[in-house]
DNA sequence: GACCAGGCACATC
DNA sequence: GATGTGCATGGT
């Protein structure tokens, strides 16, 4: 984990987070933003290797990845199982840590082709605490991976908590510092109806807020939720 | 050249 | 249970 983010520690005073707080954020995020059409993926498989691969990383390096993947036509259970370690380290070298994901890539594809036999769809169909729980031992899936494969792939209303969400809604004043993944998910599932389309689009909105005025200096200038 | 990015596992205290 | 560290490429 990289500490030295340029974030200010002090965050205002909080506000206690009530359903039309958090549905007044949603919408100023959608005004201003517009719809994010969230996960950039043409299958349910390219979901979950794509939030592998975006473990701790940008974006526009797991798109490389992802491009080099589907050029070795590795894009898809079987042919990802085929491609010899080599080259899937080739192809996923530009989304960093390649040693580590193609571990956990591994590590997933050997779960898929045990208990369910390489047969996606049987996995995610699952109901979704068992599902969470399966996917939760896999080694190199954890919260964050788990649930984003839940709300994308298998299409569950599960709210997705990334580091940006903690950094915008704690900035903002809605969560206290320190908050955990489990508390700040529950905040949003206890809160919002469980609606898969809000869920990911919240979600997706969280992290254009987060990169658009949560990241660089001078912090929050123009953001949609100043005073939310 | 330093900082940052859509985490996670593991070691240590 | 909390905290620290390694993992790595590419953009700013």
């Amino acid at each position: 984990m990289n500490h030295t983010q340029g974030t200010p520690k002090k965050s205002r005073k909080r506000t206690p987070l009530r359903q039309k707080n958090l549905l007044r954020i949603y919408r100023s995020l959608l005004s201003h933003f517009g719809p994010q059409h969230w996960w950039p993926a043409e299958t349910r498989f390219e979901v979950i290797v794509g939030a592998i691969l975006t473990q701790n990383t940008a974006w526009s390096n797991v798109e490389r990845a992802i491009g080099n993947l589907k050029a070795a036509h590795a894009m898809g259970p079987e042919g990802l199982r085929n491609l010899p370690l080599p080259r899937l380290l080739q192809a996923i070298r530009p989304s960093g840590y390649f040693n580590i994901k193609a571990a956990r890539i591994q590590h997933f594809l050997d779960f898929l082709y045990g208990p369910y036999q390489g047969n996606l769809e049987a996995l995610l169909r699952l109901p979704t605490d068992l599902l969470r729980e399966e996917l939760l031992h896999i080694r190199g899936i954890g919260p964050e991976t788990a649930d984003s494969i839940i709300l994308y792939a298998a299409e569950r209303p599960l709210f997705v908590i990334d580091a940006y969400t903690l950094r915008v809604m704690t900035r903002h004043g809605h969560f206290p510092e320190g908050i955990g993944y489990e508390e700040a998910q529950h905040w949003f599932m206890r809160l919002l109806p469980p609606q898969v389309d809000l869920f990911k689009e919240y979600h997706a909105l969280l992290v254009a807020v987060g990169k658009r005025y949560c990241r660089t200096r001078p912090y929050c200038q123009g953001c949609p939720l100043e005073n939310s």
